[in-house]
Parts: C-alpha cells; sequence; structure tokens
DNA sequence: ATCAAGATTACCT
DNA sequence: GGTAATCTTGATA
C-alpha cells in the first residue's frame, strides 16, 4: 500500500488534551488492517469531547461501564453504538483518569476502497457521488472498516487499527466550528476539518 | 422492570 | 427540508 511509508504517530502524542490532539489529527491516515489488507483515509473532520464544562460528553456524568475507555490512558480506541444501528469510534486522549476523546468524523477515502464499498453499498464499482459519501460520516467509517464492539478498546500503537504521519495541514486550512448532532453544549466551537475538503461530512 | 434519549443515516417530498 | 428506523444504555421521568 502506498501509505506503509509512513510511521505511525508516537504514541506519546495521544497523551495530550483533546484540542491539541484533535487538530493534530487533521491530515493524517488512518489506517485498519485486515489479514494482508490495509484500508486507510485521511482524517478530515473530528470533534472534541472532554469531561468537563461538555454536557454533551459520554464522560460528563462520571465514569460508566459504556463509557470507561474515554478516562483511559490516551492512545486507545473508544468505540459506542448509537441509534440502533451506528458505531461510531473515538481517539482517546490525555492522562488516565480524565474522560476525553477526539471523534472522527470523516475521511477522505484512500486505499482499499472497492472493499469499503463492499462494506458499504455491496458492489466494489461506486458513481462520483457514491464516492463523496462513502467514508464522510463517522457511521459510515465504522461500516466501511469494520469497526464494531469487538474494536472497543483497541491499542492504536499496535498493528490492527493505528494512525500514521500523513499531509501537514497548515493553520490558516484548519476551520474551527461548533459541533454536529447534539442537542446539549451546542455552542461549544470543538469541531475541526479542513478547509474546502470535499469529504467533510456537513457544511 | 420500564422508559426515553441518543456524538446517525438513508430515504422521502 | 423532514423523519423513520432501530436498540443499547443509564436513570428512574
Amino acid at each position: 500500500m502506498k501509505t506503509k511509508q509512513f510511521q505511525k504517530l508516537p504514541g506519546k502524542l495521544y497523551q495530550r488534551d483533546a484540542f491539541y490532539l484533535a487538530e493534530k489529527l487533521l491530515g493524517k491516515y488512518l489506517v485498519r488492517r485486515e489479514s494482508q489488507k490495509y484500508m486507510a483515509g485521511k482524517i478530515v473532520e473530528v470533534e472534541a469531547y472532554t469531561e468537563k464544562e461538555d454536557e454533551a460528553s459520554h464522560s460528563f456524568n462520571g465514569k460508566t461501564k459504556r463509557n470507561e475507555l474515554m478516562f483511559a490512558s490516551g492512545g486507545k480506541l473508544y468505540v459506542y453504538f448509537i441509534y440502533g444501528n451506528h458505531f461510531c469510534c473515538n481517539v482517546v486522549c490525555d492522562k488516565e483518569g480524565i474522560g476525553s476523546a477526539v471523534l472522527i468524523r470523516a475521511l477522505e477515502p484512500l486505499e482499499e476502497i472497492e472493499l469499503m464499498a463492499q462494506r458499504r453499498f455491496h458492489k466494489s464499482e461506486v458513481s462520483k457521488k457514491e464516492f463523496l459519501n462513502l467514508i464522510n460520516g463517522p457511521g459510515k467509517i465504522c461500516k466501511a472498516f469494520g469497526i464494531s464492539k469487538l474494536e472497543n478498546g483497541i491499542d492504536l500503537c499496535g498493528d490492527d487499527i493505528f494512525i500514521t504521519e500523513g499531509e501537514k495541514v497548515p493553520k490558516k486550512n484548519i476551520v474551527r466550528t461548533s459541533r454536529i448532532g447534539i442537542k446539549k453544549s451546542k455552542d461549544l466551537p470543538w469541531r475541526f476539518y479542513i478547509k474546502d475538503n470535499p469529504f467533510i461530512s456537513k457544511k
């Protein structure tokens, strides 16, 4: 695969806070290994969720069985099930005991696009429109990458799911807005995406 | 034991 | 633009 030349992000990067990590993850490559295949996409949209002053965060009311991964040491994958249908994946960040994570909201397809298309549309050829909609949402990413409850807690420093160095995104190309799809804490500007990228989930 | 909400998506007009 | 589908979780409305 073309992306294998890139180095995995160092584990200590995930120990930083959610805002630092959210911006840092833009332009990096999320890679999912399945036997010999490596699916990959460029991270183009993320959201930060923290424990304090964030009513929309799963961690706001403290640790529960569902959200305990958010309180783990940074560098794990936190996967949750929502609306009876969809999984969403988050990068756990900060130190052990701090309940924060970065939601991966949208990717630009890079590798194993036919496999992603199979998972999403049950066919390997996609139209232009289907290509744009392949992994431009948190539920779609998990469907295409085959991420479910089984992947909850995976260590991103391992070989199954990891994030590599990718493309440098200049500060001026990072847009910061309020988050999407939540009712509480709507006004906090904790969503970040790459300016003018066609694979953003929503304007 | 019961219930309402939810970090979404696809399909409708 | 609007909403049904679908089910796990956490609080007890």
